[in-house]
DNA sequence: AAAATGACGGTGT
DNA sequence: TACACCGCCATTT
């Protein structure tokens, strides 16, 4: 089953990021394995063949800036989404202080 | 096989 | 915060 590839690792990791948290490209892909990949990251997002399990809306850029979204409603309901699992918000940026998933232990 | 693309990241202005 | 340029990577065409 699961295939070591690179955007299998990323899916993953998007999957164990908890409820009320949220991930940077950069932080995905530096744990797949390819702290450089963020772009690739977000081709995997954008892909995203695993949509309604793989929460990439759990995923916003290393500023904590919400990004993209081919959801409905784009960044705007991303944003919503995120604030109504807890994610606390710093203007129309993500207070990763606070909600960063890898930010502290 | 080669070129183009993009839900990035960082830095400079 | 906004905008511009460069560098990096894997996927898609």
């Amino acid at each position: 089953m699961a295939e070591s590839s690179f955007r299998e690792q990323v899916y993953a990791l998007a999957r164990q990021i908890p409820k009320g948290f949220v991930a940077t490209y950069g932080q995905l892909a530096a744990l797949a394995g390819h702290p450089r990949a963020a772009r690739a990251v977000g081709f995997f997002m954008k892909t995203n063949p695993d949509a309604p399990r793989t929460p990439c809306h759990r995923v916003v850029a290393s500023d904590g800036r919400l990004t993209g979204y081919s959801g409905a409603g784009g960044v705007a309901a991303k944003r919503a989404m995120l604030q109504s699992e807890g994610v606390v918000f710093k203007g129309k940026k993500v207070d990763l202080s606070v909600s960063s998933w890898l930010k502290k232990t």
